[in-house]
DNA sequence: GTAAATGCAAAAACTTTGCAAATTC
DNA sequence: GAATTTGCAAAGTTTTTGCATTTAC
């Protein structure tokens, strides 16, 4: 089994603007909508660091990286075990928590202000030929 | 509430090569890969048109959009209920029918020559401002 | 002091699009 | 014949990367 290094060995002045940005984030921003609140307090900071901080806070847990937007790849600030519901026309993504869902079965969810059509479950690990 | 107009409206050849590749794909494949399949038999078929057509049997509900894999989007040829899991060392993506799946709860899954370390569920619809 | 992280800029990767020509119904 | 779809090529988007410099510990 690989060692599970911790990839955040310098509290940057970046990253820690960029975990308290995304700590405080009530929606789920794209990278360069991220990017342009962090600017506001490091102007300095490139597009790239923010891709680079934002794989490692994703790879640690603290932050969720969601994928399945019907477009660009957005982040979520809180690390708890939620679920998301997204629009297919206009791609707003919302929060959904386990008590709003019913697991009797495939799940289901009723979210106010939206109408749900279906849903996709990704489970993820490592394959024997990856675990070491 | 929008009309469900199909977009299907002309079976060109390489549509039915596509839809034909798509049904016997026993793996996820991405566009590029698909693309390459196709071109054995439809030589000159150009990348944009596989996307377009993709785009189209996706929205129709005829194969299924992976974009939940930690890299590229991949495509899954079987529109059945089914569910995912992928690795996050080296992203290859395998299928999860309903059944080996604990729907007691949020979903537990074991599938074999696989360690599952998480999941993420993630609805999908209309919200009211879309919803006509 | 040393290794990790950054900024910059370029490149890579992925996807969409405009338009004339070809094709389907 | 009319409208959809294609091929091509270009452009658009999003994400990653190399490297010299800076920063954290």
């Amino acid at each position: 089994m690989a060692k599970a290094s911790s990839s955040l060995q310098r509290m940057t002045r970046q990253r820690r603007i960029l975990m308290e940005v995304m700590d405080r984030a009530n929606w789920h921003p794209t990278a360069e909508e991220i990017y342009n609140v962090v600017r506001e307090r490091a102007p300095r900071i490139s597009l790239g660091t923010v891709y680079r901080n934002l794989d490692v806070l994703s790879r640690e847990g603290m932050i969720m990286k969601i994928e399945e937007t019907g477009g660009q790849r957005r982040y979520d600030g809180n690390p708890k075990p939620h679920f998301h519901v997204f629009c297919l026309k206009c791609g707003v993504v919302r929060d959904l928590h386990e008590n709003d869902i019913n697991w009797d079965g495939p799940p289901e969810a009723t979210c106010p202000g939206f109408t749900i059509t279906g849903f996709k479950l990704v489970f993820e690990g490592y394959c024997s030929a990856c675990l070491d």
